[in-house]
DNA sequence: GCGACAG
DNA sequence: ATCTTGTCGC
């Protein structure tokens, strides 16, 4: 399928008007015990691994596991990730069974041109909380950039943090619905700086091409 | 116009 | 994201 112009227009202004009042509404995550976790990955012939789990963060294992392969259909636009991988990922969220608190996704939440990303539109879709967490930035500047926890601005927004962990790898963390933006840096310290979950579901879903798919 | 650009 | 060899560091 082809974006085209008018496509992009509007799902451009649809994220403006998400961001404009996603962070309004927070029911605000209470306990943080079964994390939910979410990636995806491609094959080269064109084909999708997506797949989710819920991690316990007290006995520290995956209690459920989740996957969905499908082909994929929609280009890579920056800045329109949700529209490429948001159905898939829906998906495999939507297939766990067991409890969970918070979702975390491998991807940008607030931290975004128009303030709603993946992780935004994900938690909107299934109406829990969800936390946006990423490699590299999109948008945004670290205000510190050589402190271990940062916020990231854009434009006088506080859009997000920046976090170094012990291993001094950088990742940045936003919100993606029902978690205020002061909850941030207590949450990923009780996760122990980069979570293990989104470790676990990014090698699964490799695995899942490597082996189902190729 | 030029560069940047989650995954 | 994926394509890839050697290489730096613990």
């Amino acid at each position: 399928m082809v974006l085209d112009v008018d496509f992009i227009r509007f799902f451009k202004a649809l994220q403006k008007g998400v961001g404009n009042i996603a962070y309004h509404v927070v029911n605000e995550v209470e306990e943080v015990r079964y994390v939910a976790a979410v990636d995806a990955a491609y094959s080269k012939n064109g084909r999708i691994a997506s797949a989710s789990l819920v991690y316990d963060v007290n006995e520290d294992r995956i209690v459920e596991e989740r996957s969905y392969i499908t082909s994929v259909s929609i280009p890579y636009v920056p800045g329109l990730l949700f529209l490429r991988e948001g159905p898939y990922m829906l998906k495999t969220v939507e297939l766990l069974h067991h409890r969970w608190d918070l979702l975390l996704v491998d991807a940008h939440g607030r931290a975004h041109p128009r303030r709603a990303g993946m992780a935004t539109f994900l938690g909107i879709c299934v109406g829990k909380p969800t936390l946006g967490i990423a490699k590299r930035l999109l948008t945004g500047r670290v205000a510190k950039p050589d402190m271990r926890v940062s916020e990231i601005i854009e434009n006088g927004d506080r859009i997000g943090y920046s976090f170094i962990d012990t291993h001094g790898r950088r990742f940045y963390v936003s919100q993606g619905f029902g978690v205020s933006y002061e909850a941030i840096p207590d949450i990923i310290k009780k996760l122990g700086g980069y979570p293990r979950a989104l470790t676990l579901v990014d090698k699964m879903s490799k695995r899942l091409i490597r082996e189902k798919v190729q």
